[in-house]
DNA sequence: CGAGTGAGTTCGTCAAGTGAACTCAGGCGG
DNA sequence: CCGCCTGAGTTCACTTGACGAACTCACTCG
């Protein structure tokens, strides 16, 4: 445990991080993102939700660097863009999976979860684990220990 | 990449878990009981969130099993209750964890991370990793293949 | 008995999300 | 050339949610 005065809230990652893909729709985006989808109409599609929103949602995420415009043209359509993940982007793919498994687990109601994360290579199944620089598989948060960084100021 | 249209949106675990804990404060709620913080007063004063949506906050991860309240006495004072993590909540750890290091990459802004996780046992750095069940470590999304399981009914 | 405190509720205000209707650019068929 | 279609986006009226200050309530202490 830390003590609750000995570090900056202010500066918490985890603060950071939702501010910049926490308002609604914007992880589910990204969630689509991740299982192929590009164009406007058919994130609209998928999610349901409202075009404004959506609108709002892939201008911040392009803003911050997590998803690019690309421009392309199907046969027969004038010039648009699709948007596409950039390595920002992808690196936010553990944040998905972690609440996947949660709700894997969790919300399943009996039933098989509906998508299933393999490794391309082998075919075994993948799934998050919290691992330390010397190898050891931790089973969870009562293994780790968090320590507030002094400031270097 | 899969089909769009292959897999059933509406059962999806991400969107599951974020209609549990994806309203505004809850997953800093949460950060924060990782930290040992149990007291209303002190969630209230650390995150600095509206007394009204607290009292929803805690109010809806208690009732979702992801917080319990546990009633104390300290000397003094008359009875009142805490929020602890039950093994639910614990499990979301993982999520958190996620959120926290790609803030610590992206959003850094030249500073160290405040906050450092290490192996309670060793006290080597923990980090997420995404693992197969043959034991390979995978470098990222672009290692997986999702998979739309067929629905059994 | 009166003041203090932790936890919570109420309330007016303001921001955000929602769904329907409208706009706009360009390609296409006639 | 004209009117229509389509993808992308904007506007608007409405509802929901967040905010901060003030109020309530139960209990302890002096």
């Amino acid at each position: 445990m830390v003590s609750e005065a000995l570090w900056d809230r202010s500066r918490c990652s985890v603060a950071g991080t939702l501010a910049v893909v926490g308002e609604k729709w914007s992880l589910l985006v990204l969630r689509e993102a991740f299982l192929g989808v590009r164009r406007f109409a058919d994130f609209q599609r998928v999610l349901g939700a409202p075009r404004a929103v959506l609108t709002d949602r892939l201008g911040t995420l392009v803003e911050q660097g997590i998803l690019r415009r690309v421009p392309y043209q199907a046969q027969g359509e004038r010039q648009r863009h699709e948007y596409r993940l950039t390595p920002k982007g992808i690196d936010l793919y553990p944040t998905l999976v972690a609440l996947m498994q949660w709700g894997d687990r969790y919300l399943a109601d009996g039933e098989d979860a509906p998508l299933e994360l393999r490794h391309r290579d082998c075919g075994e199944p993948v799934h998050l684990a919290l691992v330390c620089d010397a190898g050891h598989e931790l089973s969870g948060a009562r293994e780790v220990r968090p320590q507030a960084r002094v400031r270097a100021d």
